[in-house]
DNA sequence: CTCGGAAAAC
DNA sequence: GTTTTCCGAG
């Protein structure tokens, strides 16, 4: 599959298929959305609407049946396909768009960034690879008009970028074909072209937002940085434009990306974290999936990197920043460099840190490192409010309420924003009838895998503490004694923190970090040993200060719909009033539009792209 | 229609 | 680990 016949490179499987890739298993669902999506075929039984992202199944009997058709379920129908994807509620790769039937909204920060990880078309700068906006406008980030004004949809603001890129895109969009057991025909060519570049937003977009902060977005960046490569004002036309659609757009919900050179916009290494770093204060991070395209551009020296790590230490400890954010870097950026020769973008580099094996081998990942890890899944708590409880533990009752904790914050956000029409409210807020205390983190859940993943900042914290311990170590289950209810999230990162092996990559950045790291020594001292307790403290620190991070993320992501409302509003006019709410709190808009172009696009890139070599991968049932 | 819990299938 | 299946509740 990887071959690469085509002109790009074809990334090595284990390249686009993290986790959940399809390759493994079976197609996704989303795969398939997003693969029924892109084929103009298939319009009429689904199609892009309405904000970024936003798709409407306009006859649900018929996507039910293709994917049925397509996992050789004859029994499938929407009632259960429903079921599938609101699955995809808790991992966040999907939202419902409330009021509207079958409407749907994906989130493609995650789906890119888990999918495909670090492909590193950074450089793809050399060709732009990637380009392909799967849709024809690119719709850009923030647009959202609704779906009934189409008109504005097409902002200028979100065109597209270079027409070559179109080029290749449309040929690959064009080719592909839905298959379903009964058509059977499966393209594979997509995904050798498709291959090509895919990927890597996920490490970088991460590094860098960890570099800032996690609060700062994008747009941060973009400002600090200076303008975002591409204005806003580009040339709309879709490369392989509707023509059915009457609208302007249909909305595609990658954003198209091209990102000039590849250096790109943020190329310039510095290091944002220092001048940024206190913007811890920023309201709102950039939408999620703005990012992504940042990191795929980006390409640092290796050298830069450091200085961005020390920057980031720096202010991580001057301001108290996570931890994680750094760790997130050597691995992810580092690799970066190297891959630069490759000019087209070639297999990517993505990392060096596994690149000979990772070609070699490519089922294996890392083990250790893998940096890269998402899952998309977390872990769906239940949310048992319903039935009875059956922890018994918890007298708590039922929890949860999502709302309640920033994590939730995310996906409330949508919901509850949107819900302001409608009942959701009630969910949200929930019965908790009485018990506040425990709170369910399932978006946090999300969000710490995606953030802290693997990286794990332990050997951070160890040095500081040695509160790294081995996992199983002593096998003692909590090394740190459970601070609070109030604080649920941290359980979670704590897990995180604990569980995650020291990454051996570490090594240098820390030492850079760490000054003097005690005695790293060889064990790490398991929470036993006194250091650990000392190191609480610290710990809890950054612990809190993750979860406000965590916090934040999930909010931004919502906000991410949102304030891309916000700034259409802005831009347009509103069109409803929900949003009003976060945009007093939304910095300008303008400013935002368009670094979030820019990513997008290179997010929709990549999402085609990726959508292209899912296609492949089903076939016969 | 939409939401999720739960359990069973892959 | 995801999806399917079933189902009760708004």
């Amino acid at each position: 599959m990887k071959t690469p016949g085509d002109s790009g490179f074809a990334f090595p499987e284990w390249a686009y298929k993290p986790e959940s890739s399809p390759g493994s298993r079976q197609i996704q669902l989303w795969h398939f959305i997003l693969e029924l999506l892109r084929k103009e075929e298939y319009h009429d039984v689904i199609a892009w609407q309405g904000d970024y992202g936003e798709f409407v199944i306009k006859d649900p009997d018929e996507v039910a049946r293709l994917w049925g058709a397509r996992k050789c379920k004859p029994q499938m129908n929407y009632d259960k396909l429903s079921r599938a994807l609101r699955y995809y509620y808790n991992k966040r790769i999907l939202h419902k768009t409330k009021g509207k039937r079958f409407t749907y909204k994906f989130n493609f920060n995650k789906l890119v960034l888990v999918n495909y990880p670090f492909i590193d078309m950074g450089s793809a700068g050399s060709g732009v690879p990637q380009s392909a906006p799967p849709v024809p406008s690119g719709v850009g980030t923030h647009f959202r008009f609704p779906p009934s004004t189409p008109s504005d949809v097409l902002s200028p603001s979100e065109e597209l970028r270079s027409p070559g890129v179109f080029s290749a895109v449309a040929r690959r969009m064009a080719r592909g074909s839905v298959s379903d057991c009964s058509d059977g025909t499966s393209t594979n060519s997509e995904l050798e072209e498709a291959g090509v570049v895919v990927a890597d937003e996920r490490p970088t977009e991460r590094a860098f937002r960890s570099l800032l902060h996690p609060r700062l977005s994008h747009d941060s960046l973009f400002r600090v940085y200076g303008a975002p490569p591409n204005p806003p004002g580009l040339t709309r036309g879709g490369p392989h434009a509707p023509q059915h659609r009457v609208h302007p757009e249909p909305l595609s919900p990658f954003p198209v990306s091209p990102l000039p050179g590849p250096g790109g916009l943020l190329a310039p290494p510095l290091s944002p974290a220092l001048s940024m770093t206190p913007t811890s204060h920023l309201p709102y991070t950039p939408s999620p999936s703005l990012s992504p395209m940042l990191g795929s551009h980006f390409s640092f020296n290796p050298e830069d990197m450091k200085r961005y790590l020390q920057a980031h230490t720096q202010s991580v400890y001057n301001y108290h920043l996570s931890p994680r954010a750094f760790l997130h870097y050597p691995n992810i950026v580092i690799p970066q460099p190297q891959r630069a020769d490759k000019g087209l973008g070639g297999p990517a580099g993505v990392g060096h840190h596994l690149p000979a094996h990772s070609l070699h081998h490519p089922q294996s990942e890392e083990p250790h490192l893998s940096p890269f890890k998402f899952k998309l899944q977390p872990p769906p708590l239940g949310r048992k409010q319903r039935d009875g409880p059956p922890t018994s533990g918890a007298g708590h009752a039922p929890s949860v309420t999502p709302a309640g904790l920033g994590s939730s914050l995310s996906f409330g956000s949508e919901h509850g924003s949107v819900s302001g029409q409608g009942s959701n409210s009630s969910r949200l807020v929930n019965s908790s009838s009485g018990g506040p205390p425990k709170i369910k983190v399932e978006p946090i859940s999300d969000i710490e895998s995606e953030e802290e993943v693997e990286v794990t900042d332990i050997s951070e914290e160890d040095d500081s503490c040695d509160v790294f311990a081995p996992p199983h170590s002593n096998g003692g289950p909590a090394p740190v004694p459970r601070h609070d209810a109030t604080i649920a999230d941290d359980d979670d990162l704590e897990e995180d923190v604990f569980k995650a092996p020291a990454a051996p990559g570490l090594g240098p950045a820390l030492a850079v970090l760490k000054a003097e790291p005690r005695e790293a020594s060889p064990g790490i001292a398991p929470p036993s040993s006194p250091g650990g307790t000392r190191c609480i403290p610290l710990k809890l620190r950054f612990k809190r200060r993750w979860s406000e991070d965590q916090r934040m993320e999930a909010e931004a992501d919502e906000a991410e719909d949102k304030k891309s409302r916000a700034e259409k509003e802005e831009s347009i006019q509103e069109a409803e009033p929900k949003k009003l709410e976060e945009n007093g709190e939304r910095r300008s808009p303008v400013t935002l539009v368009a670094p979030l172009g820019t990513g997008q696009r290179r997010v929709s890139n990549e999402l085609q792209r990726a959508t292209a070599q899912l296609s492949l991968e089903n076939d016969g049932c």
